[in-house]
DNA sequence: AAGCCGGGGCC
DNA sequence: GGCCCAGGCTT
């Protein structure tokens, strides 16, 4: 038995029963996808249900902001994800007539969509033979051909992906390309795969030599880097408070945060004068500074370790009739939670203003 | 070719 | 604490 029987015979049993694999439809499958990227099911899936249930169509998409995109988005992640996604929606919809490029050449063109979600819609939608090379097919085709090639040096996506195409079921690639996804899922997982009963065991090289626990191998990642966050939450007589959108390069593109003053350094409660720089508030309305959490809030990134502070600042009168310097919002401390914030700040918000 | 970009789950 | 995840973009 050759390995697409083999690996289809097992999908047949082992699969399991995902929204996304009741459809045809390339919309639905791009919303997955990209939900999917660098994302775990059982994490994507309640935001999957979301964004069907509120954006039916690409239209509906298209037509709504980015900050309910984001909002919608918030807590899952790497968030230029929802800014191409908004972006490509309204593309699809006003250029393309609301119709998704039905190839993997076209599709690639599109913002978001990579090598991976290319292969995965035109497989999926149109039964294009391409085949899908992620993290899980990297996992089973180097230990199944027992390469040692790094799966992220350059020479390794190349080799993987050549071998990938090579073994790719051509008469059956939607169901082929999930199932090898699947296998690698469920089955030669990273840690302890189930080797024991594989239906691959007479011809997995791997499994011949006793060597899966070294495979796949790979690069090394980067350090990660401490960054010092001091949140400056103010607040007077009425409940407002003045937040800002973060613009540019950096983390959290598009999400709102408290102004913030970044040292290098664990940072003592910030002088007034600070506070002044920091956000234009006048010396004279800075009422009381106090600190909300002695010890700094660990944030962990998979690159980065954020140890915040968060400052009550409580203002005399109302912040509404002062002018900001640059691009601060006012905003009612109750409406903070209609605001996509990090995960980070999300936490403060309901800690600190619980809802009464 | 290497860095950057989140957050949750697992060991 | 390190590694993994239905990756893609930027430099």
């Amino acid at each position: 038995m050759n390995f697409s029987k083999r690996l289809l015979n097992w999908y047949k049993v082992e699969h399991r029963d995902l929204p996304w694999r009741h459809t045809k439809n390339p919309y639905i499958i791009w919303l997955s996808e990209i939900i999917l990227q660098q994302t775990q099911v059982k994490q994507g899936l309640p935001y999957f249900q979301k964004f069907v249930s509120r954006f039916p169509t690409v239209h509906d998409l298209a037509d709504a902001s980015e900050d309910e995109v984001l909002k919608l988005w918030q807590g899952l992640g790497y968030y230029s994800r929802a800014r191409n996604l908004h972006f490509t929606a309204q593309y699809v919809s006003k250029n393309l007539n609301g119709d998704f490029p039905d190839n993997f050449k076209e599709l690639k063109t599109l913002k978001g969509i990579g090598d991976y979600t290319a292969a995965a819609i035109a497989s999926f939608a149109f039964e294009e033979p391409v085949a899908v090379v992620d993290g899980n097919v990297q996992r089973v085709l180097s230990r199944y051909l027992g390469i040692y090639t790094p799966i992220n040096s350059t020479e390794g996506v190349k080799e993987f992906k050549t071998k990938a195409q090579k073994l790719l079921d051509s008469s059956n690639p939607s169901i082929y390309n999930q199932a090898i996804m699947e296998f690698g899922a469920l089955h030669c997982k990273p840690k302890s795969p189930k080797c024991m009963f594989c239906v691959f065991q007479h011809d997995c090289t791997a499994f011949q030599q006793g060597i899966q626990d070294e495979l796949p191998v790979k690069l090394k990642k980067t350090k990660v880097k401490k960054r010092y966050f001091n949140y400056l939450v103010l607040s007077d007589s009425e409940g407002n408070t003045i937040v800002k959108k973060r613009r540019g390069a950096g983390i959290w593109q598009g999400l709102y945060e408290f102004p913030l003053i970044e040292s290098e350094n664990p940072q003592e409660i910030p002088t007034s004068e600070e506070i002044n720089e920091a956000t234009g508030m006048p010396l004279a309305r800075i009422e009381k500074i106090k600190i909300y959490n002695e010890e700094p809030v660990i944030h962990l990134l998979s690159h980065r370790k954020i140890l915040s502070t968060f400052i009550e600042i409580e203002i005399n009168g109302q912040l509404s009739d002062l002018k900001f310097s640059n691009k601060f919002e006012i905003c009612k401390i109750k409406n903070l939670r209609q605001l996509a914030v990090p995960v980070l700040i999300q936490n403060f918000i309901e800690s600190e203003f619980p809802i009464a």
